[in-house]
DNA sequence: TTACCTTCTGTACCATGGTACGGAGTCAAG
DNA sequence: CTTGACTCCGTACCATGGTACAGAAGGTAA
């Protein structure tokens, strides 16, 4: 699993070869240095992304990632615990929010749930 | 409360004027007929509006919000039932994700709150 | 009536996160 | 030693959800 082009790359990571580039313009992987002409990416590479697929699932913006990225090779651990503590409350927020409408939606459909014919209230259901 | 313009309209609806032509040209709101070149808004589509956001913030896309308004004025209620239920399983699947992903913030902040030297293990905590 | 503000319409632009494509160079198998 | 697949690089394009702006017409207040 080393000396990996970066189409074998992408493929491991389960990423297309654009997005590697893409992520390469981004500064959220290296560029390593040609071996006649051809990139050569290992192991690391792949972690690398997959980290980057994590990360993104937990709400995370490219440029976030980025900056946590530069943290890891860093020493500024209260930036880190900064940005993880943002984070943090973010995604509180965001999931009380999703739990909201959860509950909302859920309305709906146990009010649209009776056969009665005529339209469901949806507008008014979703307050 | 009635016969708003456009600027009055997105007030009342805390939104751009830019926002509400925005959504006239996807087929949100109606577009309604201009008395003597101006066009003059009710609370109906004030009312509209704020569905609209609530919607979103419930996760859903603008092309979703305006099938549920499609819907709103239609009879098809076990269509208006499916949507409902695809999305709260959807909306159960991305609640699940972002606990996932606020665990594993938990853990990094956790793992950089003691204040010894060196970088924190980002990448690897976040697994 | 003259400012000034808002509205109308169309088109262009923005950020985000990719995806596609053209043309040239590289590499490995047959 | 040619064919075909893969790589490199730049640039263009896509969807989503807006935001901005130009230029003309309408409304309002001193």
């Amino acid at each position: 699993m080393e000396n990996l082009t970066i189409g074998s790359l992408a493929a491991a990571a389960g990423v297309g070869v654009e997005t590697v580039r893409f992520y390469q313009r981004r500064g959220l992987i290296g560029v390593p240095a040609r071996a006649g002409g051809i990139r050569r990416y290992d192991q690391r590479d792949v972690e690398r992304l997959r980290f980057i697929k994590r990360a993104q699932a937990a709400g995370l913006t490219l440029a976030e990632i980025a900056e946590l990225i530069a943290l890891d090779a860093g020493e500024d651990r209260p930036r880190a615990r900064e940005l993880a503590a943002a984070r943090i409350a973010a995604l509180d927020a965001r999931i009380a929010e999703l739990q909201q409408a959860r509950t909302a939606l859920a309305r709906l459909a146990r009010e649209c749930g009776e056969d009665r014919a005529g339209p469901c209230p949806i507008i008014a259901s979703f307050g």
